[in-house]
DNA sequence: TCGTTAGTATGGTCCGACCATACGATCAGG
DNA sequence: CCTGATCGTATGGTCGGACCATACTAACGA
């Protein structure tokens, strides 16, 4: 008699939940196709729309199907890029707090210089090729502010890739969306452009040295220039 | 007549989220403190009871709002934790893929290796002491694997703490808390415990006499072979 | 063959109701 | 006066049914 774990009173969405997670995570809700209607799920479930609507709700959120308003729910299957997105609904209320702006950079600019001193010191042939067409690339933009913005995302996009741990392109992608509105708006010109690829190609030169000092130096100096471009912009601190 | 922003077509729920949202933000809405009730909020908005429900699930996986099954909300003013709550909920399910511990468990490593290297560079006479501190907790936990394991964790979160950077503690907690279901299970004896410490003892030393390739070194040693225990006791990769 | 159009499917919202439980106040007993 | 049991109310969880607007589809006509 007595209600020893009465803290398992789950809402009966969650069944639904785990059901469908289970579905997608196996194959069975096959990735890009629709979900079944909402009133076919009450009927297999046996539960009210209300039920069904609060689990889709939560799938949705948790990046498990992408829901566009008026449109069926699609399945997505779980990738690391859901991870982000799900942390993308809070982010940009933490950017609005105090030192939100600085720290998520400095995270950013404290990985990063991991990322190149690794670059330096086991970079692949492979990875050495890469990094000169993004340089390359990022040189033949220095005149194109807009493609300039886009090579040079890509270059940094290459160190992240390198570790062939899909977490990071997915945290690149994260830093770019989260910060692009503080980065987009400032102000772009051909010499600054020039400035940033000297910056890219010095840290290019530092790894083709296989100098991790000089490299992590280097990137350093670019993020940090780069930061109070976007201090001063926006009057932070 | 042109339909330009069709896809404005909001959901009325987004209109009270923003509303909630600005309200704890602004700290109209007390942290700690309960939401006012569905009733009272429906009358408030003049929406549907729907609308409102839907708001507060959505705030609740944004880590807005605590939402315990027949509670009343509780309002959680958003902080780096929350972030990592919302990511939680997705990550398990990368965990069971192909090779998502390993992925996970990499990008701790990687992390902090770039930790003890930037403590060995700059860690101040406090980082020192609390690292000493963690270090002999440790060590006199050596018999008792439960408290090993506690201090154990605490030990890697003095490093996490370093950077003065409410991500990382919040990372650390993310990374013990998904990776703790492969952790803890794990077969532990004095013995095992010893070693760990005498790793963690190796790390501080290098820190010590500020020589951050040692210390990397040390990490990477400690990491690299706790990880070949997770390895062969699941039977990974 | 192709654009138009009518009909249907489906998601979004609202309403009103009932249940179970957390909460708060009231009351009985020491 | 304090403590614990009791009871009524507030509140969240679920249900069923209804209506609307729109995406989708198939029939239709130029």
């Amino acid at each position: 008699m007595e209600p020893v774990s009465a803290d398992t009173s789950a809402r009966a969405a969650d069944a639904v939940v785990a059901a469908l997670e289970a579905r997608i995570t196996s194959g069975d809700l096959v990735d890009s196709e629709p979900l079944p209607a909402e009133r076919d799920l009450m009927k297999e479930f046996g539960a009210s729309r209300t039920v069904i609507r609060e689990a889709i709700s939560a799938l949705s959120t948790r990046g498990l199907v992408e829901n566009r308003p008026r449109f069926r729910p699609i399945v997505r299957k779980p990738g690391y890029d859901a991870v982000l997105q799900a942390a993308g609904k809070v982010v940009p209320l933490l950017l609005t707090q105090d030192g939100g702006i600085r720290n998520l950079y400095d995270s950013r600019v404290f990985l990063e210089r991991a990322l190149v001193r690794e670059a330096a010191v086991a970079a692949t042939r492979d990875d050495i090729v890469a990094l000169r067409e993004a340089l390359a690339a990022n040189e033949a933009a220095i005149d194109d502010s807009l493609e300039f913005y886009r090579t040079d995302t890509a270059f940094h996009g290459t160190l992240y890739a390198m570790r062939r741990n899909p977490i990071y392109p997915a945290l690149h992608e994260g830093y770019t969306n989260w910060l692009a509105p503080h980065w987009e708006r400032m102000l772009r010109s051909p010499e600054r452009n020039r400035g940033n690829y000297l910056a890219h190609k010095a840290i290019f030169d530092a790894i083709l040295e296989r100098d991790p000092d000089a490299a992590e130096a280097a990137l350093s100096r670019h993020l940090n220039a780069a930061w109070e471009y976007v201090r001063v912009t926006f009057d932070l601190e």
